[in-house]
RNA sequence: GGCGGUGUAGCUCAGUUGGUUAGAGCAGCGGAAUCAUAAUCCGCGUGUCCGGGGUUCAAGUCCCUGCACCGCCA
């Protein structure tokens, strides 16, 4: 398979992702998406914002906006903090498109000709001075049990007593705070997840080489208790895809919308779409990464996502997929994460604890924190960022192993030699060096391939180590002294492995990468044959000392931001 | 209350289907070198693998139990 279909968790619209989400989702995705452009596959990059529901409507209201004006411009806010962490999407897409709206409803229709649709009538609290009907969590009251007056629909938050809406005492709308609220009977649709049950529990139990996190997350919800229950998917809000049978009305269906859990992933597919709208392709353009009557047989599908999406991409995705009884790719592979805390408790999006995306851009660049949240990934469970931490790994790592590795081979190269390759043999010491290499590339390669983040990360260090342990024991500037010949053919080595590091680092700090291959005048082909890449720069080939790759973080920088970043968000 | 997860060196974490003296990176200590961003390289760990039972020739790794923290659900 040499074609990868990679999508990432679709972030919601409300609001700035916290580096705990970025880890458990984009990054990663990137990471691979970057890695297999670097082996010559064809990659398709995904990513939306999830923009319907409740949570978006308050949002716009708050901020005086039509949510449609508000979503549209957070998209932009959203993609651009995407660009700042070179976060390299085909297409970042829109649930809100066209696309997501036709591909929702040809999917409902889809299901519901196949059976799988159930219409149920229930009571839901309707707000007259809203206009609307409010979701349980939007109703506010008395607790009948404990007292508190601003109890929730759906639980009290100090007493931790789970209620209904109709429970609480002199309710009033927690959009408004009208009192005016009257229990009425609404219609709406759900999936019958329950009667796919087993077809999706043979599915997941042949998955054995997807991460136990993935997998026992959904046995969990397909064994637990009473089995898989039956989700609705459709809501009475206004901000949403209407409710339509492919492109039929839904009698008794009149104004309601989809719920987003099932629009959101469609959102994967209609992405894609959007894109070959976007660049002028035709639909078999996309639809030869969806669907496997098109050639989609021939891709590898790999979805990343936290730990809190994968229900939806284990089961309710896949039954709608399945359920449409159409030649919709399903996943291959899913990749999850645990959760990142921050500093001794959780990153909080709602109390805005911890670092946002764009509040660690604006502190530095994107390599610093691409490098320290990857190469500490929650893979095998949560994980934890503190500042020391982050101050020592990127120092270490990126400054001292990485950057002075650059910085001594290329400065002793312009004093001694000059700017350009210098002329000489490899000896003994070089085919040790390379030696080493091709093994421990080989193996970066095959965590690569697996995913495990934290083990590339591990070794892509350990080459860059490698590379500071010749270079200690080669002492080109003694050697120099009584051999310059000799200490040249150690600094040509030398200075193609800083184009070698170039590429192989490229998937996690794109930029330096960049900035590396660019003073060394060169491309980035991937060193299949770890020989001959180094010597790809040959004698004389002409190159220009970089400037100091990372700087240090200081210490007074990182009480600074661990002062700033101590409390909570404005 | 139910279910699940986690608990390994000062810190962040690895430890495959139970099998030799339990590992890595960082920090710390000692040394070498001086090309380089006072960077690099080499050497150094007697850790109750949360506590307590048990199974086994053999358990960080399996079973039971207690404790702590964290989730999810009622």
């Amino acid at each position: 398979m040499n074609r990868i279909l990679i999508t990432s968790a679709i972030p919601y619209i409300n609001g700035i992702k916290h580096l705990g989400n970025l880890v458990g989702s984009q990054l990663p995705a990137d990471l691979y998406a970057r890695y297999n452009r670097g082996r010559g596959r064809e990659v398709m990059f995904i990513c939306a914002t999830d923009e319907h529901g409740t949570p978006a409507e308050l949002a716009a209201a708050k901020a005086g906006q039509p949510v449609d004006e508000f979503c549209a411009e957070m998209h932009g806010v959203q993609a651009e903090i995407a660009r700042g962490f070179r976060l390299s999407f085909d297409h970042f897409g829109r649930s809100s498109s066209a696309r997501n709206q036709a591909l929702t409803q040809h999917f409902a229709g889809k299901l519901a000709e196949n059976g799988l649709i159930e219409e149920v009538v229930e009571q839901q609290v309707y707000s007259h001075a809203d206009g609307r009907f409010l979701p349980d969590r939007y109703i506010e009251g008395t607790c009948p049990n404990c007292g508190y007056d601003k109890a929730r629909g759906d639980q009290c938050e100090n007493c931790t007593k789970q209620l209904d809406p109709t429970d609480l005492i002199d309710a009033r709308s927690a959009v408004s705070g009208s009192t005016d609220l009257e229990v009425r009977e609404t219609k709406h649709l759900y999936l019958r997840q329950s009667a796919m049950k087993d077809k999706l529990d043979a599915w997941i139990s042949a998955k054995a080489d997807w991460p136990v996190l993935t997998t026992s997350i959904a046995k969990k919800w397909l064994h637990d208790g009473d089995g898989l229950q039956d989700r609705g998917i459709t809501r009475d809000l206004d901000w949403g895809v209407p409710v339509k049978k492919g492109d039929q009305d839904w009698p008794g269906m009149e104004g309601k919308v989809f719920y987003v859990w099932f629009d959101a992933p469609i959102e994967y597919i209609a992405a894609t779409a959007e894109w070959a709208d976007a660049n002028g392709k035709a639909d078999a353009d996309w639809q030869r990464w969806w669907r496997t009557d098109m050639g989609a047989d021939d891709v590898k599908y790999v979805q990343f996502m936290g730990k809190d999406n994968v229900p939806f991409h284990t089961l309710s995705f896949p039954a709608t997929i399945m359920g449409s009884n159409e030649p919709w790719k399903l996943v291959d592979y899913i990749k999850s994460f645990n959760y990142l805390n921050y500093d001794g408790g959780q990153f909080s999006t709602s109390q805005g604890r911890g670092v946002f995306m764009d509040q660690a851009l604006e502190i530095l660049p994107a390599d610093y924190w691409r490098w320290w949240l990857l190469s500490h990934a929650p893979e095998n469970s949560d994980s934890e960022f503190t500042w020391e931490n982050f101050q020592q790994s990127v120092n270490k790592d990126l400054a001292d192993v990485l950057g002075n590795f650059v910085s001594r081979v290329t400065k002793f190269c312009r004093s001694k030699f000059g700017e350009a390759v210098p002329d000489g043999a490899y000896g003994d010491s070089e085919v040790a060096l390379i030696d080493e290499l091709t093994p421990r590339i080989r193996a970066y390669e095959g965590h690569m391939e697996a995913m495990d983040v934290r083990k590339a990360a591990n070794e892509l260090r350990a080459i860059w180590v490698a590379g500071n342990e010749y270079l200690q024991s080669a002492a080109p500037w003694s050697v120099f002294k009584e051999n310059p010949e000799r200490a040249a053919g150690m600094i040509r080595l030398s200075l193609n492995l800083i184009r070698l590091y170039a590429v192989l680092s490229a998937p996690f700090i794109p930029d330096a990468a960049a900035t590396l291959i660019t003073a060394m005048n060169t491309d980035d082909a991937w060193p299949d044959d770890v020989s001959a890449a180094m010597d790809v720069l040959k004698p004389g080939h002409a190159f220009t000392v970089p400037d100091n790759l990372f700087s240090k973080i200081a210490d007074e920088e990182r009480e600074g931001w661990q002062a700033r970043f101590s409390g909570v968000r404005d």
